[in-house]
RNA sequence: AGCGGGUUGGGAUAGCCAGGAGAUUCCGCCGGGCUCAUAACCCGGAGAUCGGUAGUUCAAAUCUACCACCCGCUACCA
């Protein structure tokens, strides 16, 4: 690794964090690789000898439990995922060198190697360590596997994380009275040897790592309260079936941690890339650890630890090379609030894809709507403008009228002299751009081109060419047509394909793809026809009415779906449960004190009507004898709302507040089933009597 | 609880690490111009005591301390 400026001598490598085969993708994710994917392709304009790589993560207990419950194999299960992750990528030009999956065999032995050398280095031991094992299912339960109380604050937890009371980290063996998911029975714990990777004796190293590491900021600060506090040594077995298995004796059914082979993917990716194009062409072995070489991790910032602290220690103990740098991009909010999974409040990268949207428009959104590090905010009315007023009005609209003017009027570039002023200000361009990606700022750099588009509207328009004889205007054109160039090789690793139609109109040889920051002041071609088109369509505004409704739909939907199907206790992540004809009964128990806490009132409703737009919900008005109360349910279909005034229902008034369609819904009322069949009261019991 | 990040005209966003005159840019708003181009584009204007308080300094959006609110991380969510 240098620290010289890009582009340096050296092979790069840049990757993206591995995607977790578990789901589908949404704009959060592509967030990262489109920023990944332009960094990439950035460091090649610059003439940076670059690969770009990455792979599905397809190991850990998420997955090995979601294909249980889906009643396939663990590896079914988590191809299934990779093989849609790696046909959506390129959909949105997210063009990987390499796509290679952590289940694979390049990675399989490569991770072995990796712990066999940590073996003979002496980095790792043995322990012995209390792990929760369920006797019935014969099974041990790590992570999620268990359930019981939290040792700090009692709390109900599970078995990796106090997940409602205090938030700490739990290590096996912490958690008291376990649980087994599997089985809903008391687990026990039993002594079992697990291997451990000396973290430890990485801290001064990693205090020396984390200051000369380059990328963003929040990859430096975040890690700093571990790297300098005490460091745990890690634990890198697990006791499961799903994962690679612990290389050595193999009578035991350990398997690594799924934290130690998803990095190394990092690796075998790039290895089956040199294996691939050639050593000659990209040496993955030089970049790893016989040269020199600049290694530059993309990633969410949900994970940085894991890069500036477990990743740096695994290649120091393999002797293998550091990154030079880790760039962790913010997280994608939806209208301001959190994405939502299970509540289907995401914008999906199919669902994008399947609106008819260029990939490119959704990547400029993403890679310059704010620093790398700073999180996003989506919405289809910020789409709508930035697409509209940035790529249309300013970057399509300009190199439309510079081409048509030049193509109708000189049927190509003029015979003229590039004016000065315009050269400098190209060569500025290029100059910010360098700059921009040598701070790893990908928003910055796209700007460079935009900003020239702009300048170039703003030349135009004062210079008035269509007013000029053809000798005055040729040094007009000439300098629009050389700016519209440098528009398009800027532009390309945050909009591939646009660049290239832009490109392909101005008839120029070879590809954006191909070309150099330098070819922003080489010359274009003699001749070339009209534009077919401007680049960009605007959005109009039906489409963004049309677009907000669908996902506001799909959100109540989702939420009603939810309330519906809510039990005492929701604690758990996603229940997809298929909707059988009776739903089973909840095997898990619950004691008096949780009943308890449920605060269950008559009610009586006072209003009713529906709330516009959504299909389902309606704002009632019930009075709980204490207070009137606001509460959104899902019934507007089910119910004539305006029979409802006088109703008794029964409300859980204790149950969080909550936003739903835009309205505030505070408390619940209770209904069965599918029709919302409305719970009431037998006899004469008064609003705001409790229920027992 | 600890740690990290954020708070900048009506909205969004840059500047902060390396303190320096009118605080960047985009949208919106008001007025004007122009018409080659997608009713685009160009020019001009109004609008911010840079979350609060106290400090350091000749000088603070920027550095320091404290406070408020928001978001995230805390070892398996981008």
């Amino acid at each position: 690794m240098t620290h010289d400026e890009f582009p340096t001598d050296n092979p790069a490598l840049v990757t993206c964090g591995l995607p977790y085969a578990n789901g589908d993708l949404h704009v959060g994710h592509l967030r990262t690789y489109v920023s990944g994917d332009a960094f990439s392709r950035a460091l090649r304009t610059l003439g940076q000898r670059t690969a770009f790589v990455s792979g599905s993560d397809m190991h850990g207990t998420p997955i090995a439990v979601n294909a249980e419950q889906e009643g396939v194999s663990p590896e079914e299960f988590a191809l299934r995922h990779h093989e849609q992750y790696e046909e959506t990528f390129p959909r949105f030009n997210v063009d990987f060198d390499n796509y290679g999956h952590t289940h694979d065999e390049t990675n399989v032995e490569l991770t072995q190697a990796f712990v066999r050398t940590w073996e003979e280095n002496d980095h790792v031991y043995e322990k012995e360590i209390q792990v929760a094992y369920d006797p019935e299912a014969d099974q041990w339960l790590p992570d999620r596997y268990v359930e019981g109380e939290c040792p700090y604050c009692g709390e109900h937890a599970r078995g990796d994380e106090c997940d409602e009371g205090c938030q700490r980290h739990l290590e096996p063996g912490d958690i008291v009275d376990p649980v087994s998911t599997l089985t809903g029975n008391p687990a026990e714990y039993r002594e079992r040897e697990h291997e451990f990777l000396r973290l430890s004796e990485f801290q001064e190293y990693l205090e020396g790592f984390i200051n000369r590491l380059e990328g963003t900021s929040n990859a430096q600060n975040q890690p700093r309260e571990w790297i300098e506090g005490d460091l745990q040594d890690l634990c890198i077995t697990r006791d499961m079936d799903w994962g690679i298995d612990y290389p050595g004796d193999g009578e035991d059914d350990l398997v690594l941690y799924v934290w130690v082979d998803a990095p190394i993917e990092y690796v075998a990716s790039s290895k089956q890339y040199s294996e691939r194009v050639g050593t000659d062409t990209y040496d993955w072995e030089e970049v790893w650890r016989d040269g020199d070489s600049e290694i530059v991790h993309v990633i969410g910032r949900d994970i940085i630890q894991h890069h500036t602290v477990f990743w740096p220690s695994m290649l120091r103990a393999a002797e293998y090379n550091e990154p030079r740098a880790v760039c962790a991009t913010g997280f994608v909010n939806l209208n301001g609030k959190a994405f939502s999974t299970s509540r289907n409040r995401a914008i999906w990268a199919d669902e994008y894809l399947q609106e008819g949207f260029h990939p490119d428009l959704l990547r400029y959104y993403l890679a310059t709507a704010a620093g790398f590090e700073r999180d996003v905010n989506f919405s289809w009315e910020r789409f709508q403008e930035r697409v509209n007023s940035e790529l249309a009005d300013v970057v399509g609209n300009f190199v439309n009228r510079a081409l048509l003017f030049a193509a109708r009027n000189f049927d190509g570039t003029p015979d003229a002299e590039l004016t000065d002023e315009t050269e400098t200000r190209i060569a500025e361009a290029m100059d910010d751009y360098e700059d921009a990606l040598n701070d790893y700022d990908v928003r910055a750099a796209g700007e460079t081109a935009v900003a020239l588009a702009r300048y170039g509207n703003e030349y135009i328009q004062n210079a008035e060419p269509w007013k000029l004889d053809a000798d005055e205007a040729a040094p007009v054109i000439r300098d629009c047509v050389q700016l519209v160039k440098a528009v398009a090789v800027l532009l390309q690793p945050i909009t591939p394909e646009k660049a290239e139609e832009a490109w392909d109109q101005l008839d120029a040889d070879g590809s954006a793809a191909d070309a150099t920051v330098g070819d922003c002041l080489q010359a274009t071609p003699d001749s070339f026809a009209e534009p077919d088109g401007p680049l960009f369509e605007k959005i109009d505004d039906e489409r963004v009415a049309e677009l907000n409704e669908k996902l506001e739909a799909r959100v109540e939907e989702a939420s009603a779906d939810e309330e519906e199907g809510e039990t005492v206790e929701s604690g758990e992540d996603e229940s997809e449960s298929e909707s059988a004809d009776v739903e089973a009964l909840v095997e898990e128990r619950v004691g008096f004190d949780d009943f308890e806490a449920l605060d269950l009132r008559v009610g009586r409703v006072d209003g009713a009507e529906g709330i516009e737009g959504a299909d389902k919900l309606a704002r009632l008005t019930v009075d709980i004898g204490v207070e009137t109360r606001q509460i959104v349910a899902g019934i507007k279909q089910l119910h004539d709302l305006d029979e409802l005034p006088g109703t008794k229902v029964i409300v859980v008034a204790n149950l969080e507040r909550a936003e739903l369609f835009g309205v505030e819904s505070n408390g619940m009322v209770l209904a069965a089933g599918e029709d919302a069949d409305l719970l009431t009261t037998h006899g004469d019991a008064e609003p705001g009597t409790r229920v027992k």
